[in-house]
DNA sequence: ATTTAAATATAGGTTTGACAAATATAGGAT
DNA sequence: ATCCTATATTTGTCAAACCTATATTTAAAT
């Protein structure tokens, strides 16, 4: 461990000491699951005070770096990462650059197709036990009748993260969190009052029949209807819009 | 605007706070650009001291969610997203991923090959002269013997980063941060001692003639047989490594 | 000797209060 | 009209104290 105290100028500090330790973290000089120095140690050695440390650290627990425990044996460590503390980070800013327009819905339609082919190409070529259980176990929940719209969503998020998770690709996997993650929730806000639930669940079968054969023609092409038939959910769900609120 | 100030238990404050405040910009009531109460205000509505007020915002501002400024018109102000500012994030997360041997070296080659693969077949359909021009000021650094490796490294990225650019699709660039910015800089500084400069430019070369002519082959070719080089050359690297650690 | 309860120490979490620094604005001097 | 100075506002940092969660040690009970 080597933290580098004298490099700290004395405007803007918490942030600096937060920069100061991020790249400690990222260079190795601390490892995961390390300790820092207490918060009274960080003070001392960086000659500030305590609740400046303090705000550096939330700097840093904020970016999923660190988290702290108390008592004897606590203080703050360097955190495992996982891809899933990237997952809100990543969530929250496609969901703002939708927000003001940023991206249109052709744009996500097209950027999500043309990346879960791959994910069907490899989830193929791979035939995964575990992904097509969970995909199977998805289509059952999504045929209940009973489900509400919200529940719907969130299994159509689920089956389609299990298709990509079928991909057995880590980097990949890293990247389509923006699709799972934000880009399905957010175009299903729209689209969930218009579209069928039974042509959904028809596609998902065909994508998983596909699956099951290594027909991966056959899975791409499905994938590709579903995703045409939410570019068009997407415009009739605007239509309906703007025809209430004409009214 | 609306905070929610009665939500919050006195137990983990600062997070919560920083929490609640997030959901107000998430879910459109505080606007891009909008103004914070000022800490003080915070700290009366919420019911707690100023310096818990100010961990919640840093954990806001370590999310690029918000940022201050001073005087009399100052505050703390909702930040307008910029796909710049995942770009830390996702380059930490995954420098550490590869750091604790989460992703192997192919596989991370798997993803960006594939990604970039529909990158390349956009970018030849939409055929953006600043693009093309962007690439070819990259490939003039690159064909002077003397830069650095570090600088030889950097142009690559900018090239790659300029034909992910030309694809023209925004949530497939958000998407491809983490090949621009984690991934070929993490592969980089292992095979920048191995690889052959001109060797590199020859494929980048074939690239760009390819995009110019819109052939999609040609292009997808040539990126295939970068990125196979760049996987033989990683291998060479490990092994260059394997006996320079044995003597 | 073993188990349980209480006391103690450690480290993070929060509060109160003060001062410093950056910045915009208003008023006065030229 | 322009420039300079004083003032007000808001964030940035500090000092000191107290609170809370947690692990460990000590003392008491069985």
């Amino acid at each position: 461990m080597n933290l580098r105290y004298d490099e700290v100028v004395r405007s803007g500090i918490a942030k600096q000491v937060a920069e100061n330790i991020r790249s400690a973290i990222m260079d190795g000089r601390l490892k995961i699951d390390e300790r820092l120095p207490t918060e009274d140690d960080l003070a001392r050695s960086f000659g500030i005070s305590r609740p400046t440390v303090r705000e550096a650290l939330k700097r840093l627990a904020a970016q999923n770096l660190i988290h702290s425990r108390r008592g004897p044996q606590g203080g703050n460590f360097v955190k495992r990462p996982d891809p899933e503390g990237l997952s809100k980070a990543i969530t929250g800013a496609a969901t703002l650059l939708v927000g003001i327009g940023a991206f249109d819905i052709d744009e996500i339609v097209t950027a999500r197709l043309e990346t879960e082919k791959i994910c069907c190409r490899m989830a193929c070529e791979n035939r995964q036990e575990d992904g097509l259980q969970a995909m199977a176990a998805e289509i059952v929940v999504q045929q209940d009748a009973s489900i509400s719209d919200e529940e719907f969503c969130a299994s159509d998020v689920r089956f389609h993260r299990a298709l990509v998770d079928s991909s057995g690709n880590g980097p990949l996997k890293l990247m389509m969190y923006t699709v799972i993650e934000a880009f399905i929730p957010i175009t299903n806000m729209i689209v969930f009052r218009v579209r069928e639930r039974r042509q959904v669940v028809a596609f998902h079968t065909q994508i998983i029949d596909a699956v099951r054969a290594r027909d991966t023609d056959a899975a791409t092409a499905a994938l590709t209807s579903l995703l045409s038939y939410v570019r068009t959910s997407y415009s009739a769900a605007l239509d309906a819009r703007a025809k209430r609120d004409n009214t």
